[in-house]
DNA sequence: CTGAAAGCGCTAACAA
DNA sequence: TTGTTAGCGCTTTCAG
């Protein structure tokens, strides 16, 4: 391995100085600075982030957290979709991504004690259950952070704005002439609550009462067996709604599911509507109707802000980004 | 920061014998070991991974290596099955898992050279584009490999029987009275070829002439889009196959979309079977008949071979994993 | 069973 | 503009 000494011998200059053209100090005059930069492409340099990390206490990582225990993880289209998304600019501004979880040299931990052995500059957490002690430690800790979906005081966060979808998609469905509205929650998660709370706010805009047979609760991972089940327990109601809103994607597939099994059509028997735009949906017979949010931008946006707040950012950040109603085939106008 | 001195200096004994502690060395006695144990844990003392990698040359970080330019990558679900995988069984052993692209520090780099820098212990492989110079240039480095779904006499390999799902699907399409069966093909990657392959050689098993004009190749990404475009291509064959093998679901599904399109119905009028099985094209109206691999199981061998390597074997192994046919409603009986 | 000393590769005062 | 010195936190001989 060729370290910083062996290309202060091969050009006579000291360590210091090869350091200080690699940290683009003012101080080293070109012509050294042009030496030096050739004799490391010779001698096929490479900087050693670790040695480097250890005297600067910056190790340009960044840490994943996200949800292990429903197993859906990294294969939701949301986590993946913001993944891809601060990946982009995260990268582009020197940081790399490092997955962190409760296991650490293969033995259990908290994300804290992760973090800080690994000694990652911030994290990004992508967690649904935001109960988990372990969670909460991060929190308190002083550690960086920007959450997803989430409300905090003091970390940034950043998330679509949930509530305004629900309005906009039982807007949409009284639009149609559906009165009998329903929904299907996405369980106890910041999301869920505030898309319920949309659906709630726009019902009694609208003057339409609320059924609390109409109400049932998906599982705060938002899986598609998870739609199907609270949908058979909606078809079970005294009175058949006419359209449904599904907190997520997945669960209106689910629930597309559960209306097929039963004989029943979408939507020419109920009308479906979901969250999230997630690719596949637009495939489905009928193709979904839904609100979509962009989890790409909100991915780049969660990497501004915890790079803002990584680089000396005091202020608490925070921001919701818009949705937008994506009308195709499941909803029909009564 | 906590560091072994300050237990060294509160127990009394020497740092050495701390870190001695850490590394679980036998020359300890149980009493000191548990004194330093006890103060570790009052003072909350953390290892430092950084000062820990500098000095033994292991980071305990797997390098993961995917496909960004398609901007596919980590939406893609064989991708995000694989890791899933892969991070389960190396997570288990120690190993926490970092994303390695041509960026670091803002700059374009190789991913040879970033993984140097990273000081990464192994790295996983998943990119599609085998003639990527930066990928060649891993391969011929020392740096430990596991390859998805390529072949290689120097690194270690992993992949489905692609070559056995070919033909599962061409026979069991002729089972069902095709003999006019079309290919949309997975492009110029190692799976693709083979499953063209074993398309290829079924065809010939059963004495079916291949038309040329019913061999198209989609993209090398496996979009929806590029599946599309195929079977658009393939409608316009002076003779029009009954059913069509599709190298990825993704295709499949575009391939679908094109029939429809062209108003004519899946499977009554063209049977469609796919490769993957990803989540989705269950639900899919017809839903997707289809050759089953599972990713999961991919990802937790490519991470054994791995670890195998980088904790010193020499055996360059290569495994391959069966594939199965799962009959659903997109292709018919003649 | 315990510890002293050296060193991993790099950066940061501070002098010169 | 350049170099000396010290040190980041840890592990590893090797000696006691």
């Amino acid at each position: 391995m060729i370290t910083i000494y062996d290309i202060a011998k091969t050009t006579g200059f000291s360590p210091t100085t090869v350091s200080k053209v690699f940290n683009d100090y003012a101080d080293v005059s070109p012509k050294t600075r042009r030496k030096i930069l050739e004799t490391a492409e010779q001698l096929g340099y490479l900087p050693n982030a670790h040695a480097r990390s250890l005297t600067t206490k910056r190790s340009w990582t960044i840490g994943v957290l996200f949800n292990e225990p429903s197993g859906a993880g990294i294969l939701h289209p949301y986590f993946a979709g913001v993944i891809e998304g601060f990946k982009k600019v995260s990268t582009s501004r020197g940081y790399d991504l490092m997955f962190i979880s409760k296991d650490i040299g293969g033995k259990k931990s908290s994300y804290l004690e992760h973090c800080k052995i690994r000694g990652v500059d911030g994290v990004v957490v992508i967690l649904p259950d935001f109960t988990d002690p372990y969670f909460l430690e991060l929190l308190e800790s002083n550690i960086p952070c920007v959450l997803l979906d989430q409300e905090s005081d003091t970390k940034s966060t950043i998330y679509s704005d949930n509530i305004a979808g629900g309005i906009l998609a039982v807007n949409y469905l009284h639009e149609l002439g559906h009165r009998l509205i329903a929904h299907i929650g996405g369980g106890n998660t910041f999301a869920g609550e505030k898309r319920l709370q949309g659906y709630l706010q726009a019902m009694e805009g609208l003057g339409l009462p609320v059924d609390p047979e109409h109400v049932i609760q998906g599982s705060y991972d938002y899986t598609v067996e998870s739609g199907r089940i609270a949908m058979e327990e909606l078809l079970k109601a005294s009175v058949l709604p006419s359209a449904v809103f599904a907190a997520g994607d997945n669960l209106a597939v689910g629930a597309m599911m559960a209306v097929k099994n039963q004989g029943l059509r979408v939507p020419e028997d109920i009308s479906i509507i979901g969250f999230d735009d997630i690719e596949m949906v637009k495939f489905l017979t009928p193709a979904l109707t839904t609100i979509r949010q962009d989890t790409y931008a909100l991915g780049n946006k969660a990497a501004d802000m915890l790079i803002y707040t990584i680089e000396g950012g005091e202020e608490v950040q925070s921001d919701m980004l818009p949705v937008e109603l994506v009308i195709r085939e499941s909803c029909r106008s009564l």
